[in-house]
This record gives C-alpha cells, sequence and structure tokens, in this order.
DNA sequence: GCCGTTTTCGGCCCGACTGTTTTCAGTCG
C-alpha cells in the first residue's frame, strides 16, 4: 500500500497537536507543523523521493531527523514516536482544541487534573461546573464549552470563494458607509484567493477606530460579538461565518495590509527576515528602533525587507520570499490575457444556451474564440451526443461561424473516456474537431492504478488533446477520484498533452499546486469555465486566480494565444 | 526540531483581546 504526502501530513498534524498537549517545546511543535505543510505543498510522491533515493533535508523544514521519520512512514507505513506518545496522550484530546478559548494548556490541565479526555467528558464536566475549580478556569470558560458543544455538528465547513464573495460584498459596502472611514479591505485567504475561505478578515483605517468598531457590530447579519476591543472586534454571522475587523491608522495600512492577508506562514518568514536585519515587522509598519521605515505602503513594506512586491496569490512562503529576494517573481497571468474560453456547453446536452448565444457572449467578452464541448453519447444524464448529433453540430458551427465576425466558434467535445481507457466517440469523427477535451464522469471507485492507467491510456490517443478537472473533486462536496496526478502530468508532458484548470468555483481542478507542478513539466494549462449557460462564462476570473496561485504566467497558459498559434500547438 | 552575511549553539514573529486576575497567562489570528 503506497503511502501518500496527505497521509504522513496527517500524522505529523496528529504528532504536533499531541506534543503541545504535553507541553513539548513549542519549536519542536512548529518544526512538525511546518514539515506537514512543506509536505501538503509538495507537488511530487515523498515516497516516490524515497524510493529514488533523494535527499528530503533539500525541502525547506526537513531536517536529518524528519528525513528519516518520513522515510520510516514510507517504509512501515507507521510512525513510532506517535504510537509512544499517544499511549501517554489520548489523541481524542487535540479535539478539545477546536473549543473557542481552549488551546492545548487548558487542554492539558483538563486532562490531568480532571482525566478529560473527550468532549462529551468535557460537556459533563462544564454543565455540572467542575471547571471553575481549576485555575484561571470560570463559569464564562464553562459556558463557552456548553454552547461550543451544541454547535459541534454544525461547524468547521469553509465556503467556497464564489460563496464568500456574496458575504464579503454586503459588509463591505456596509463598513464603508461608516463615519469616518477611510479604506475598505477584505483581506485574509480571501484577498490571497483561496479556493475556500474559512472566516472574513477586514482592515479598515480611520483615525478613531471606536465608531467603526460600533458600525460594524451593528451590522444586521451578526448573530453574535465574539469580541470587541478599541482596535479590532470580531463577530458571528447568523450563517455561521466568522468575520474580523481590525482598524489601524492610514499610516499602518500597507503593513496592516500585509499582516491581515497574511498568510500566518508567510508573515512569519517575513518577520524573521526583518529580524536578521535588525528590523521589527508588525502591523504598524517596519521599524527600526522607534522609526518607522515603512507602513503607508504595501510595496514599501516589501522593499524594506529587501524584497520585490509579492502579489497576494503568492503569500503562501512557498518561495515567494527568495524569489522577491532575487527578481524571480513569475509576470503572473491576468484577464486581460485570457483570448478565449476552452470549455462550455450548449443546451445539445447539458447547457442552457444555444450555440449563437454562447458565441454572443464570448464576443462580449471580447474573445477570439470559444470551444463548445458537449458532453459525448455516454453522459446520457447530461444528453449526450452521438456521432450523428456531433456530426450535425460540427456543422451548424461552420455555418454559424461564416456569420461571425471577430469571434470564432470552435468545434469541440467533451468526451468521455470510457472504463478501459478508450474515447467515448469514433476518432474518425474526433478528427473533424479543433480540439478534444477528454474527461472521466463514471467509474470513481477505480483503484489509484486503475484510474491512472485509464486516463494515460486516453491520451495515447493523439487526438486528445485536454484532459478536463482532472482529479474530478467537487469543493467541499467530494474528493476527487483515486489518481496519480504526478503521473498524469509526466504523461501529459511526454504525449504533448494538456491539462485543463477548470475555473468553475466548485471545481478550480486542477489545484494551485498542482499547476506549479505541471508548469515545471512543461505542461500547458488550459483554462475552461465549464459553463453551461453563458452567465457561466464569467467564472474564469477564478480559474486566472487559481492559476495565479499556481505561480502561471501567460505563456505557461494555452489559451493566451491567438487562434493560428493555438492551432498549431493542439496538433499532435 | 530546524537553521546559519553575527551563530554548528542558541536562537526561533508579533500584538490584541478575554477572562480571571490584582498584573497576566492563554488563546487567537
Amino acid at each position: 500500500m503506497a503511502v501518500h504526502n496527505a497521509d504522513i501530513v496527517a500524522l505529523f498534524e496528529r504528532l504536533a497537536d499531541l506534543l503541545e498537549i504535553e507541553e513539548a517545546n513549542p519549536f519542536r511543535v512548529r518544526a512538525y507543523r511546518r514539515a506537514a505543510m512543506t509536505l501538503q505543498d509538495l507537488p511530487e510522491s515523498a515516497a516516490q523521493m524515497v524510493a529514488q533515493g533523494r535527499d528530503l533535508t533539500e525541502l525547506p523544514g526537513i531536517g536529518d531527523d524528519l528525513a528519516a521519520k518520513i522515510k520510516e512512514v514510507v517504509e512501515t507505513g507507521r510512525l513510532r514516536l506517535l504510537g509512544e506518545v499517544e499511549a501517554r496522550t489520548p489523541s481524542t484530546l487535540a479535539a478539545l482544541t477546536s473549543v473557542p478559548g481552549l488551546g492545548p494548556k487548558r487542554v492539558h490541565q483538563l486532562y490531568e487534573q480532571l482525566g478529560i479526555s473527550t468532549l462529551k467528558q468535557l460537556e459533563a464536566a462544564a454543565r455540572a461546573g467542575r471547571l471553575r475549580g481549576l485555575p484561571r478556569f470560570g463559569a464564562a470558560l464553562e459556558a463557552k464549552v456548553i454552547e461550543a458543544a451544541g454547535r459541534q455538528a454544525t461547524r468547521e465547513r469553509r465556503l467556497r470563494i464564489s460563496t464568500a464573495e456574496d458575504f464579503a460584498r454586503g459588509l463591505e459596502t456596509w463598513m464603508k458607509a461608516a463615519p469616518g472611514v477611510g479604506q475598505v479591505v477584505v483581506c485574509g485567504s480571501y484577498r490571497r484567493r483561496r479556493e475556500t475561505v474559512g472566516d472574513l478578515d477586514i482592515l479598515a483605517t480611520a483615525e478613531a477606530a471606536a465608531p467603526l468598531i460600533a458600525h460594524f457590530t451593528r451590522y444586521d447579519e451578526v448573530a453574535q460579538v465574539v469580541s470587541q476591543g478599541p482596535v479590532r472586534s470580531a463577530v458571528r454571522l447568523k450563517s455561521g461565518l466568522q468575520v474580523d475587523l481590525r482598524v489601524v491608522p492610514d499610516e499602518s495600512y500597507g503593513a496592516a495590509l500585509v499582516y491581515f492577508t497574511g498568510s500566518k506562514a508567510h508573515n512569519i518568514a517575513l518577520r524573521r527576515r526583518g529580524q536578521e536585519r535588525g528590523l521589527k515587522v508588525n502591523e504598524y509598519g517596519v521599524f527600526q528602533g522607534d522609526r518607522r521605515l515603512a507602513g503607508a505602503r504595501e510595496e514599501d513594506v516589501y522593499r524594506a525587507l529587501g524584497l520585490d512586491y509579492v502579489d497576494p496569490v503568492l503569500r503562501e512562503d512557498r518561495g515567494e520570499i527568495e524569489a522577491a529576494a532575487n527578481g524571480d517573481l513569475p509576470r503572473l497571468l491576468t484577464a486581460r490575457d485570457i483570448r478565449g474560453d476552452l470549455h462550455a456547453h450548449t443546451r445539445a446536452s447539458d447547457g442552457k444556451s444555444s450555440l449563437a448565444e454562447m458565441a454572443a457572449a464570448a464576443a462580449a467578452l471580447a474573445y477570439e474564440y470559444v470551444a463548445i464541448t458537449d458532453h459525448s453519447r455516454h453522459a446520457t444524464i447530461a444528453h449526450g451526443l452521438d456521432p450523428a448529433r456531433l456530426a450535425a453540430q460540427i456543422d451548424e458551427i461552420d455555418r454559424l461561424n461564416e456569420t461571425l465576425q471577430g469571434i470564432r466558434v470552435l468545434k469541440s467535445s467533451e468526451v468521455d473516456i470510457l472504463a478501459d481507457g478508450r474515447l467515448d466517440l469514433p476518432d474518425a469523427l474526433l478528427d473533424r474537431l479543433d480540439l478534444v477535451v477528454c474527461a472521466v464522469h463514471y467509474q470513481f471507485g477505480l483503484d489509484r492504478r486503475a484510474q491512472t492507467e485509464r486516463i494515460v491510456r486516453a491520451m495515447d490517443n493523439r487526438r486528445c488533446n485536454i484532459i478536463a478537472h482532472p482529479s474530478g473533486r467537487l469543493i467541499e462536496e467530494r474528493p476527487g477520484y483515486e489518481v496519480d496526478l504526478e503521473q498524469l502530468i509526466e504523461a501529459a508532458a511526454e504525449r504533448g498533452c494538456f491539462l485543463e484548470l477548470n475555473a468553475h468555483p466548485s471545481r478550480l481542478d486542477l489545484d494551485d499546486v498542482n499547476c506549479r507542478f505541471a508548469k515545471a513539466h512543461g505542461v500547458k494549462i488550459a483554462l475552461g469555465t465549464d459553463a453551461h449557460s453563458t452567465i457561466g462564462l464569467g467564472a474564469m476570473r477564478y480559474g486566472v486566480d487559481q492559476a495565479r496561485r499556481g505561480w502561471l504566467e501567460p505563456g505557461d497558459v494555452l489559451n493566451t494565444r491567438p487562434w493560428p498559434e493555438l492551432k498549431r500547438l493542439l496538433a499532435r
């Protein structure tokens, strides 16, 4: 049974949680967390690196000890140290820290002094009033525990970025109406354009913070004010979403943007860099002693640290700081670079709009082309096109193109990859298309090897240009099918095939990390919205954001090319 | 446990808010 990076990540995180509760050296705990993060973002398989005898200590945050532990997990599937720790500290304790106000120190106390190791026991003890006997525990904390226990079932959901936008827009509008307000920006993972958002972090500037804080807590969707101080506040909305507000004066706007945008790992790395140069970095500015070197603008904060400006989408401590220091940050893709959409449906299969409507909508976006990729016959629920219907659509597109100006409809199909890797339509018909997009829509249950082989076999057909939504995941709904993306990327590179970044906000598939990995392998990415109506074409910006998070430049993306150049790239 | 234009040992980001306290530890982001 192969060990995946995610398995090692889970072991390290569990170990870090428990070590923290045991009050181990906090820097040792951090080392395990950092290693977990490195592995999480690592697009290659650590197991394979071990098998190839590669040096894991070259990875950031991995030294001799952790390299040996990764090797141990890869070879044995287990981590002995974790077993030893779990023998003295029950792993259920980690879940207790999910209660707001309970951290590792208090959980340790609860276990040592009251023998509490589960949420059930904790709730019972709180209801019995037994917590307030402990030092620095009181009635308020007991109430929090009881409240959190009741909420337990419904928590821990992250919102898709598109959903978060609804909440963010309302809050932004509300805060911009606050008395004496200057700037209002939604920061955090929202500004970094992550695919999901756990909470919203709003930064506002003002000379006097109090009126803003008061205004914030009066927002009509607020269910509960979680905390409220002179310069920051946190509320929970009726929907359950937590929103934090931070107010700073104008001269700290840039530094506060950096601080509140994160990521946490990026901030820590920035502050460490400052420290190495004798500078203190906080949300008020960059300081040398009492002297403020920067603070009003983000660019100045980075410059004071000897760095080029880092776009928010890159701020994940995945090498962007080194790149900014060396002047090799990528020139990221922008929406303006996109010349067309390579994945769209019409009502011929499961879409809502006609060919002509889709073409007009694409033209309105100033595109040069749009590929119509209706489903193939196997996708019966989606009214997939059989060879005769597709042949008719091809003729219809030819006729339509003769009437269009400035926009070209590309003849395509989202062809099902059958279970054995064959394509769902005959080669002779595929030869009549401008490009062929292939996708897995059923038989998600195949094991990893079979699923990977199935898709590689589809790519063996030289007519296959693009693998759509390569992992098959639906964000916050279902994981993808089991597949070795590393192998798919390598196979695509060998065959001159391309991988899609599906821009639909519930897919964003490939994800950022794998986009970057594909780029490193020289595999170009096709951006497509998977639009099922004219409105759906507007989802391209989510794909662009994800591509930017994957460090993609215009040259790494297929549909930044004018049609003649794209056509040449599609010829295999 | 990691890491190095001060270091192979001795550091390791920084500040706000809460709750329980008589000055601050713990938690959070």
